[in-house]
DNA sequence: TTACCTGCAAAGAGTTTGCAGGTAG
DNA sequence: CTACCTGCAAACTCTTTGCAGGTAA
């Protein structure tokens, strides 16, 4: 699998051991065209397909933490019980369908510029996001 | 307590009895002249200092989640280990401050018209909410 | 060898549920 | 009286932690 040797080599010049765990976990989230939105169980049962050996729970969180720190994945806010992640780390939006709980992407270009006109005293943004829900319409 | 039957009317009219601990949690939330975000656990170690006898958490649960239903508040998106609530029910905005995990109204006249300019078919918007995150800038 | 990583199980935190007893209407 | 509500404890879900054994460099 030449292809490893990318993923290997990210891990390493992020100070992170490249373990076949977090190999796996690598191919599984950045070996694609598209990017797309994970929660910690979907990972889990995803991992469970393609991997004859069990990859522990704390390791994967320990893995999607550390992929979080480094800046390849992202944290969605949204009032949930699972906590999403999302593997465009791009500044983008969301549409958040309430009758199936998936995440879509919704490119800026698509909402246009947003200006925050307040001002919060010592304090800085961090981040504007904008989170659309939709449900079916019927 | 005059002022309770304002509750009681509320509650009645919603198809909710008029308990005596949910009017407790009515003054707490609705007897005030600005509209305030809060967690359960907040409101729990409210309603301790202010009742003598204790309301169960259950209760608690139970009370928010029908006050929610009936539209008297919001359950605002945020990815925490906690749910927020907010008594404003109107349609706007949040900051977040992340340095101490505090919620702050932001009126949609500092945000703007937002457009989305993009359909899902099949789906309807729900709702469109901006959550701008914020830290101290030192 | 040494620092880091994994797996397991237990612990934590927030939230939900089942049920017996209590209360509003 | 009946339907609804409360309190308690147990249960659940997601996430974190401690630690012993394993592995990369």
């Amino acid at each position: 699998m030449s292809n490893n040797n990318i993923f290997i080599e990210k891990l390493r010049s992020s100070g992170l051991r490249p373990t076949k765990q977090r190999i796996e976990i690598c191919k599984l989230l950045f070996n694609r065209k598209d990017t797309f939105h994970f929660t910690i169980s979907d990972l889990t049962n995803s991992l469970k397909k393609i991997t004859p050996e069990k990859i522990s729970l704390a390791t994967i969180y320990n893995t999607i933490h550390a992929f979080k720190k480094k800046g390849y994945l992202k944290q969605i806010s949204i009032n949930s019980d699972k906590t999403y992640f999302d593997t465009n780390i791009s500044n983008h939006h969301h549409f958040f369908d309430e009758s199936n709980k998936k995440l879509i992407d919704l490119d800026n270009k698509y909402v246009g510029d947003i200006k925050i006109k307040k001002n919060l005293p010592g304090k800085k943004i961090e981040s504007v996001e904008v989170l659309v829900k939709v449900t079916n319409n019927n």
